[in-house]
DNA sequence: TCAAGATGATCAG
DNA sequence: TGATCCTCTTGAT
């Protein structure tokens, strides 16, 4: 289940199970049989992720570019190589492993152009050492969207999905809703910091979780989640269930098609917020603020 | 057995 | 903003 950090994983597997090595390619579910042709029976040089995008170079065949969108995923295994089951739309493998892709948005070979043309288009990614924030930041301030929206906009910042976005938030107690010029700019750089802690946490372990020791299952005496996920989280996916810091009721509503998770008392509106008067206050504000950002769970 | 829903993105209106 | 695509899992019937 796919945001950022599952690509960065999956560049990474990948590269274990292929890179170095010739690669077998093939479409058993015959969607994408001529890409699997371009690819067959070349060696893997290179894979990479920006943000949701997953690209791989393959010597003299062009980059295979991956979108796993809302459901793509891609499954691994080792040797004896089984028979395609369901809708395999691409099958890498070799003689000791097999990658098995399913239900991607996209799944297309491009030139070095056309992946120049994509990379230009998607905003910084926090787990790229190349990302620069500022650039989210100048999008971010001059724009009167919620900020919830401006979040999960590609071009404002890639690899950042539902779930990063409604628990960032509710790490920096901003309201979703909170058009994205009122958000200071110390409250930008706490989240950028926040995103990348929890994003390379999520690239070691698989999982998302972002509540702090005093919030774990074991310190609050609560039962563990149970999803697909698989973390543990403050807002996501908890409508109408108790919030593990104030107790409120966490609420939820559509924004931009998506669901959107939050806590109604640990969040502040975006409606009462002003721009800060004078940066003294804005100073005042963004020091309170980053006192209490509290810290990704340690396992 | 079937419908709904899901961590995404694009396109038409 | 709503419709659409992609595939699989879950829960209701």
């Amino acid at each position: 289940m796919p945001e950022g950090h599952t690509l960065h994983r999956l560049a990474n597997d990948v590269w274990d199970a292929f890179g170095g090595r010739v690669v077998r390619a093939s479409s058993p579910q015959g969607r994408f049989v001529d890409g699997a042709a371009l690819l067959d029976g070349r060696v893997l040089r290179h894979t990479e992720a920006h943000g949701k995008h997953f690209l791989a170079d393959f010597e003299g065949g062009g980059w295979l570019h991956i979108h796993l969108g809302l459901i793509g995923k891609v499954d691994f295994g080792s040797a004896p190589i089984p028979e395609p089951v369901g809708q395999v739309r691409l099958r890498l493998q070799n003689d000791a492993a097999y990658a098995d892709l399913r239900g991607a948005t996209v799944c297309e070979v491009l030139t070095d152009g056309e992946r120049e043309a994509l990379i230009g288009r998607l905003g910084p990614d926090p787990l790229r050492d190349d990302a620069d924030p500022d650039l989210a930041w100048k999008r971010i301030q001059r724009s009167k969207l919620p900020i919830g929206r401006l979040l999960m906009d590609q071009e404002v910042l890639s690899g950042v999905g539902n779930v990063y976005r409604a628990e960032v938030l509710f790490r920096a107690k901003l309201h979703p809703m909170t058009p994205g010029n009122l958000v200071r700019k110390r409250e930008w750089q706490g989240m950028w910091t926040d995103l990348l802690e929890l994003m390379k946490y999520g690239v070691e372990t698989g999982r998302i979780d972002t509540v702090t020791d005093d919030h774990t299952p074991e310190a609050m005496g609560r039962d563990p989640r149970r999803d697909d996920h698989g973390g543990e989280v403050y807002v996501y996916r908890r409508h109408g269930q108790h919030c593990h810091v104030c107790d409120s009721v966490i609420r939820t509503e559509l924004l931009a098609g998506r669901n959107l998770f939050w806590c109604p008392k640990c969040q502040r509106t975006g409606q009462t917020r002003k721009p800060p008067a004078t940066p003294a206050r804005a100073s005042r504000a963004s020091r309170s603020t980053a006192a209490k950002k509290p810290q990704v769970k340690k396992l």
